[in-house]
DNA sequence: ACGGCAGTTCGGCCGGCGCCGAACCGACCG
DNA sequence: CGGTCGGTTCGGCGCCGGCCGAACTGCCGT
């Protein structure tokens, strides 16, 4: 317990940690150039969360792709910054075009997050397909019916493992979105029909002008699919810090 | 995030939580000789806890009492101690007459783990009471029936909160046991009713003989109550430092 | 065979923080 | 009023670990 807190609770393995839940694996260097730090110094903290099995590893050519070892991790990263989030609220939160754009829509490890998430959770909850509270969530036989049509692949493999829909608080807005096995199937199928295409170098997602007109049509989800109109949307050259946001 | 995590990843610090993790409220002397570290020491700790809202404290006479400040930080720790438990397996694991109580059944933060524990959640999924998976649960009518003759309160405050049931893996057998509010009633009510009572300086719980008929008659769940006959049970003087286990 | 690139290992620097003893504060008691 | 006890503040010590540059390995393409 001791040796997982203290690997995350360092600036740079946290920064590298945060990339990674983007759901996206990563090359070590990428890792030190967003964690600001330099390559040596990133491969010792790599080589540690992969000995604490907090991050997995795998090769390709002479790459070395890094990426979140579990769900279970996933969660745990979660709930660590759901917990910072909530207790330390009035912190000063400078405003940019980057922010922004991840706070329209990014991934959240394997769902969505951002306005995005929140609109479809609440449209969902809104039409008795899904509930949520701060324990779990449930999907209710019309939740079924419309995420079938949806095209996400529920199925329960086990017998005995009917839920799979669990709340994650948003840290941009706190409230609650979709995660478990449901927001995990809702990305996918997303990602998959075009609806929205990801963003190089960030979690941030780009809703697409498909992915405006099938969200109204299937979720009743209505949604300004922004990006291309906005000139400031385009990256800044990471003078900062990558933000270290879930 | 980082600040959080750092905290706990702290071996003191994390030995006080684990300790609050019992679900009763302790002072700063008690924490600093659980965790072996001087007063001024724990002092310190015990400021940045409070600080970072970790933990809440309560000034009764001269005493400051300190507890976990919040359900959220219960489940935060609940997850690393999960990620920590399943990720590194392998470890060494002294038995001892300590352990093996902790083991039998224990307070986890507001609920009941241990095999005691297992052995409710085992009954009330086998009875269709409650249904248990990787991403949450949830009460069956005849769960609600069953738990409402047994005297748990789940009165669902607000309309949506209809989903109260959540898994928690359970570090020592490695296998979920229920938490979330209906976990927190089951345990209330067992106290309540005289089944358990707290041990002092630990967070195990004592099964009487009462408790050994009311499980079976009201859950179906057999369990010898061990504690009066072997005399081994009483607590050792402390000479280790307290398993940091949830 | 050579050069380039991703990644790692090594040695050494340095700052932060965990730790303690001693002193101090405040509540309670006779 | 002193004595005790829980808790905190202060000053200083020591070490762990994060950091980097330089050098090394191993995989590629040419």
């Amino acid at each position: 317990m001791v040796e997982v807190a203290a690997l995350v609770g360092d600036t740079a393995r946290a920064t590298m940690l945060a990339a990674l839940m983007g759901g996206q694996s990563l090359t070590g260097s990428e890792l030190a150039f967003l964690a600001h730090i330099s390559r040596p110094t990133a491969s010792e903290h790599l080589r540690k969360l992969v000995e604490a099995r907090l991050i997995a590893v795998s090769s390709k050519r002479s790459f070395r792709y890094y990426r979140i070892a579990s769900p279970l991790v996933a969660t745990m990263l979660e709930s660590i910054k759901t917990v910072a989030a909530i207790e330390l609220p009035p912190r000063y939160r400078p405003r940019s075009a980057r922010d922004d754009a991840l706070r329209f829509a990014r991934t959240c490890y394997d769902h969505i997050a951002g306005q995005a998430g929140l609109a479809i959770a609440d449209a969902l909850v809104a039409n008795g397909c899904i509930v949520l509270g701060d324990d779990g969530g449930e999907v209710t036989e019309a939740g079924v019916r419309l995420l079938a049509g949806f095209g996400a692949e529920l199925a329960p493999k086990s017998a005995s493992r009917r839920i799979y829909c669990r709340p994650c608080l948003d840290w941009s807005e706190r409230r609650y979105h979709i995660a478990g096995l449901v927001g995990a199937e809702i990305c996918r199928r997303c990602l998959e029909l075009g609806w929205f295409t990801r963003e190089r170098e960030t979690r941030a997602l780009r809703l697409t002008a498909a992915g405006q007109a099938g969200l109204s049509q299937t979720f009743g989800v209505e949604l300004r699919c922004e990006g291309e109109a906005d000139p400031k949307s385009r990256p800044a050259p990471c003078a900062t810090r990558a933000p270290t946001s879930g």
